[in-house]
DNA sequence: GTCTATAGCGCGATAGAC
DNA sequence: GTCTATCGCGCTATAGAC
């Protein structure tokens, strides 16, 4: 079921997350994926092709968490479905820290590393258009254009909080708080 | 006039805004302040000092100029002075790409390096509160806690628009378009 | 305070067997 | 595809002279 590569980018995952893209050893990745470094030289070529896969990997998973949770959440109003998809990425589970925590990593990484930016910015896009789609539902009558600046606006703020909680500065609630009335702004603006 | 101490910080700002906090390399950062490197060890204790040290540089340093600028802008309407302080940070000059790149890279070491925490937190603080005075000098009317949160999303968004410039994402007009929008949404929604 | 020289080793990367 | 073994560089940190 999992591959032996699967198994090494969701360790690598967890490492990033807990270590930093600075402190990710190779002979440490290697012993939580419980294979050989060889292995990782094998199927990822060095260093930064580790990384490269590993934002891949978790730009996938994000999505894929995003429509899950949402959709359980059954037909509810546009509205709550925006609200929710941009505070699913304020939570106090593994996976939400973990991916959040390693996003901030790469897009700091991305800074220096030119091979990192290009799937970086591309993730970056389809966010964007994933909230703008969102506005889209709440407000039709809103072109596309400012609906999708605000949606620059929010996912950037997500960001920028994410950073803030994550480094300790501000709690979950009070990064939920703030994107929330985040939300309310921008919906009334657009509204006008 | 400039001690030898000084001119490592200055250096190590201008290598950290170059290659990253992950790509500071003591011996390297020597060249740049063109002294020895058992110097940087005199002054410094160890690396993560220096970075300690840096971070401290870097944010009076960023008070200096935001304070002279908008000062030398002459007496000026309240909203254009909130408007010029957070589009500061948005400027194809050498100071400010260094310390906002220096400055996303300190918040994301901090992630994972608990001596940098305080430091941040403090110089984030001061920072909101700047800003909330001077959202409250354009709608005296606001109470402070409305003002504060206005403030806390302004500056988060601020480090997460700036992430993005110099990531590659998006360039320093469309940063400067998107803060000023922003501005205007939360003024909007504060006076009503 | 400042320099030179070097210890010491962590870590990325490869070779080669299975 | 996967492992074991190992090489050798690059980098932090210290010792000691001036």
């Amino acid at each position: 079921m999992a591959d032996r590569r699967t198994v090494i980018l969701e360790a690598a995952a967890r490492l990033i997350a807990r270590r930093g893209v600075r402190g990710l050893r190779v002979e440490e990745l290697a012993a939580e994926a419980a294979v050989s470094t060889g292995l990782i030289y094998y199927h990822f070529k060095d260093r930064s092709g580790i990384l490269r896969a590993t934002l891949e990997f978790i730009s996938d998973r994000a999505g894929r968490y995003t429509a899950d949770q949402v959709a359980e959440a059954a037909p509810a109003e546009p509205r709550s479905v925006l609200e929710e998809t941009l505070l699913l990425e304020f939570q106090e589970t593994e996976m939400v820290r973990e991916n959040s925590t390693a996003w901030g990593e790469l897009r700091a990484s991305a800074m220096f590393d030119d091979t990192l930016r290009a799937g970086l910015e591309d993730a970056t896009r389809v966010w964007n258009g994933e909230i703008a789609e969102l506005i889209a539902a709440v407000l039709p009558a809103v072109p596309g254009d400012p609906a999708y600046a605000s949606a620059q606006r929010l996912t950037a703020l997500v960001e920028g909080l994410s950073g803030r909680w994550l480094s300790g500065g501000i709690t979950v609630e009070a990064a939920r708080d703030l994107m929330l009335d985040a939300v309310d702004v921008e919906l009334a603006r657009l509204a006008r």
